[in-house]
RNA sequence: CGGGGCGUAGCGCAGUUUGGUAGCGCACUUGGUUUGGGACCAAGGGGUCGCAGGUUCAAAUCCUGUCGCCCCGACCA
């Protein structure tokens, strides 16, 4: 009786094949979220959610440990707020969800016969639900803030947002989504400063410590900033389609939130003077950029740091009468396991004793992207091995090592996991990633589908450097803002003269298409 | 909002042109065989065909209306 063969991979299409729907398949073979009935809305699923609360205990330490603190806001914001700001309220004008109505009627419709909810009681003001909330935390602020003695006000909030987008996919980019955005308030403009750096060098290390990704840091040009800010720093990840996430973002709102909505505090000297404040996120996108710079074609790749499950055990057990001591033994490794710390957490282990086929259940943890996968049989319990799988290694590659030194080894072991993937997700950015120094190069370049990202000096206007960016439907990534962490080559290539001006030009661009 | 398409079992679809009260694959349940493994065989459960009207002896299939969704463009963490 000859078996079936098997397809080459678990995710269909590839990534070669069909790089969007590949991320789709993804999604669902890894079990992490779905769609919902709500338009643009998603259904986040455990094994999604268990990613996304690791990633929020492990930035919220982050933050409470350089001295910000938890606070939360309404999620309706009254539409007048929004006005106070008039270039921040453009900027989210058009993908703002408004409650108008506080009330529903039941009206049987005389025809049909059929009951249906009707919005009455009109608001004499509509609210908008909150795209972000710089306008109703200003409001708090102005509040609180009295003195330079309230300074720096340093506060976050957990929150889920809305933005009614027009193509939403599953998230990278949803009607709802989950966040941080912290708003903290300052004495001077360099304290500020200092603060929307500290967040952006914390959101580069979280990044590359917890997720693995490698990012480019660098400052927005006029024409990417915040609405309202006077100064955006992102974190600009690559992934394996060529193109660039914005990661995270951390803005310098300067003093225009304080003038419009009066957070003012009387300073050292008796005057009264406005704070200076800033903003700064990240969202439930960290999830989608994961999944698209670690994934392979057997599903998601997860970092340890973020895996809700580190290590699954398996149990083989092919013959009834081994099942008991199979299971023993995988319990007991398992409680052993979770008594040793990873990155100061206790070890994640599952023991998935669920009566199936063993090759399913092996396949599931692969398309789930378990760092590290465990079998344990009857054989390995006379010899006292262990069968280690790691998901950054194909599917079929097995070492049997002896149990005591896999328990002494499993953190290095994780470890090397997660370097694995950031050495290679690195590899693949830098190999992408190319210098140019020359107009006519950089407009062919663009032609192809998955160009990677140019590098180029610039000291170009904010028009010219839109005309180029309709062109070719690229934008600029980032300035980045530390010219070390690119690839010296494409450093070297790009040059010291503005690629479209020609002019003496100190500062580099990065240029490629984005999510 | 402009241009296309679709709504039939949990999912993916066929059936609609030529009306006769529903079918396939996967999933699910049970039994068996296999199994250091994404297996096989057999039996079984589940839908009234988006919704509302109409035509007809008879409608998933024709007509009218209505609701919803998806894809392509403008906006975007």
């Amino acid at each position: 009786m000859s078996k079936p063969s098997q397809p080459k991979h678990a995710i269909s299409p590839t990534r070669a094949e069909d790089f969007p729907e590949w991320y789709q398949q993804v999604v669902k073979a890894a079990d992490l979220a779905e769609n919902s009935e709500t338009r643009g809305c998603m259904v986040i699923k455990p094994w999604g959610y268990g990613i996304w609360e690791l990633i929020q205990r492990q930035l919220d330490q982050r933050f409470k440990e350089t001295g910000h603190q938890n606070a939360y806001f309404p999620l309706l914001i009254p539409v007048s707020y929004l006005e106070k700001e008039a270039e921040h309220a453009e900027g989210f004008a058009t993908e703002c969800a408004v409650v108008t109505h506080h009330r529903l009627e039941a009206v049987k419709d005389e025809e049909t016969g059929r009951t249906r909810m009707v919005p009455t009681g009109e608001l004499a003001e509509p609210y908008v639900v909150r795209p972000t909330s710089e306008t109703i935390i200003g409001a708090a602020f102005s509040r609180w803030i009295e003195s330079y003695r309230d300074l720096p006000l340093l506060i976050n909030q957990w929150a889920n947002v809305m933005r009614w987008e027009m193509r939403p996919r599953l998230f990278l980019r949803t009607a709802e989504f989950l966040w941080q955005e912290g708003h903290t308030a300052h004495e001077t403009r360099e304290e500020a400063l200092e603060e929307t750096r500290m967040i952006h060098r914390l959101y580069t290390g979280f990044l590359r410590d917890h997720l693995a990704i490698p990012v480019i840091p660098g400052e927005k040009t006029e024409n990417e900033r915040f609405p309202g800010a006077e100064m955006t720093l992102t974190v600009e990840a690559m992934v394996q389609d060529r193109k660039a996430i914005q990661a995270g973002t951390s803005h310098y709102l300067g003093q225009n939130f304080a003038h419009a909505q009066d957070i003012s505090f009387t300073g050292r000297d008796g005057s009264v003077q406005h704070a200076h404040t800033t903003s700064w996120g990240v969202s439930t996108r960290l999830i989608g950029t994961l999944i698209m710079a670690h994934s392979d074609d057997d599903g998601l790749v997860c970092p340890p740091r973020v895996a809700p499950w580190q290590i699954v055990i398996l149990p083989v057990a092919p013959k009834p009468e081994s099942r008991e001591a199979v299971f023993e033994s995988c319990q007991a490794l398992a409680e052993t396991l979770r008594h040793q710390s990873y990155c100061g957490e206790p070890l994640r282990v599952h023991v998935d004793t669920r009566e199936m086929n063993g090759g399913v259940k092996k396949w599931e943890w692969i398309k789930k992207g378990a760092p590290v996968r465990i079998e344990i049989g009857p054989r390995d319990i006379e010899t006292r091995k262990v069968c280690v799988q790691r998901r950054d290694r194909a599917a079929n590659e097995k070492e049997f090592m002896p149990k005591e030194d896999f328990l002494r080894g499993v953190g290095e072991m994780l470890d090397s996991v997660h370097h694995m993937l950031l050495e290679r997700a690195r590899g693949f950015r830098d190999a992408h990633i190319t210098g140019c120094a020359d107009m006519a190069a950089f407009d062919d370049h663009w032609a192809a589908d998955n160009p990677g990202w140019l590098l180029t000096a610039w000291n170009g206007t904010p028009a010219q450097e839109e005309e180029i960016s309709k062109r070719h439907k690229i934008t600029i990534r980032c300035l980045p803002v530390d010219h070390a962490m690119l690839p010296g080559e494409a450093v070297e290539t790009a040059g010291s003269n503005c690629i479209l001006t020609g002019e003496p030009a100190p500062q580099l661009a990065l240029w490629g298409r984005s999510y």
